[in-house]
DNA sequence: ATCAGCACCTGTTGGC
DNA sequence: TGCCAACAGGTGCTGA
């Protein structure tokens, strides 16, 4: 479910209900939620959440200890302070010592929690964040350098640029007016800058947006994002080209929905 | 190095 | 109305 823009809306929303709280148990009502099993909450209990803040596509809650917490949320997951009402799909509970919770719910129960020492970033071996300022045209040809595979494929990949999923990877290609099926390595130094500012231009507005709610994405506030009404190609097949009215459309690249514009995109 | 296929799971939707 | 297949924002593994 959530990606770049949705996880960062999410740990925005979280970090001023959940700072400075103590942990005092952990509920696992879904074993293979959380990595470590039975380690990992000794760990936890009697932890503090220091900081929160997003690691490409991770929610970090940093710990006074100096351990961290990685949450992926992957499709479905969820992360709720003191919900109103019991969630079906609650698959973790965080018990804190005032009396509080942080609930993970997650339907499909694809999301992991894994309990980091040191360093979050080295631990999670992901790339370059795409807001990262040390991200500079030489840097991004460097990492498409030499890279055959399709530029949507590699977008996807999260060991070059960390964040980047199927919604923005169509919306950045479509704005940049790239093909999803063109070679990595065979973007035009114009194309890869293209390329660089459509994905920051796209992410940050729909960080302003607070994300994209395709299906039922809701954030830390429980409230849907609004940059769904505002997808170029994403979800749009079939439909007429906001730029050029021709169909929209769709394929399968990388075992994944793939939109784009036959016109536009080249 | 790359890719297809499948696995992990459940809920929703669209076609018949 | 009801059933069933297809599909979903992600990633990791296997085997070719």
């Amino acid at each position: 479910m959530p990606e770049l823009p949705e996880v960062e809306t999410i740990a925005r929303g979280l970090r001023h209900k959940v700072l400075r709280r103590r942990i005092a148990a952990i509920e696992v009502a879904w074993q293979r939620s959380i990595d470590q099993r039975g380690v990992s909450e000794q760990l936890l209990v009697g932890d503090t959440i220091s900081d929160v803040r997003r690691l490409g596509k991770f929610v970090i809650l940093s710990l006074g200890s100096g351990r961290s917490v990685a949450i992926h949320l992957r499709m479905t997951g969820r992360l709720i302070v003191d919900p109103p009402a019991a969630d079906p799909h609650t698959r973790l509970t965080l018990r804190f010592e005032d009396g509080g919770v942080l609930v993970f719910s997650d339907a499909r129960k694809f999301g992991r929690w894994r309990v980091i020492e040191g360093d979050p970033s080295r631990a999670l071996g992901i790339g370059i964040d795409p807001f990262d300022p040390a991200l500079s045209a030489s840097v991004f040809a460097g990492l498409v350098r030499k890279r055959a595979t399709p530029i949507k494929t590699w977008l996807l990949d999260q060991r070059f640029l960390s964040g980047i999923g199927n919604i923005y990877a169509c919306e950045a290609l479509f704005a940049a007016r790239i093909r999803p099926r063109r070679r990595a390595r065979s973007l035009s130094v114009s194309e890869r800058a293209q390329l660089l500012a459509s994905l920051r231009k796209v992410m940050r507005k729909a960080i302003q947006h607070r994300g994209s709610s395709v299906d039922d994405y809701l954030d830390a506030e429980g409230m849907p994002g609004g940059f769904q009404k505002q997808l170029a190609v994403y979800g749009r097949g079939g439909l007429p080209c906001r730029r050029c009215r021709t169909p929209i459309r769709r394929v399968v690249l990388a075992q994944r929905g793939t939109f784009y514009c036959p016109t536009c995109q080249q």
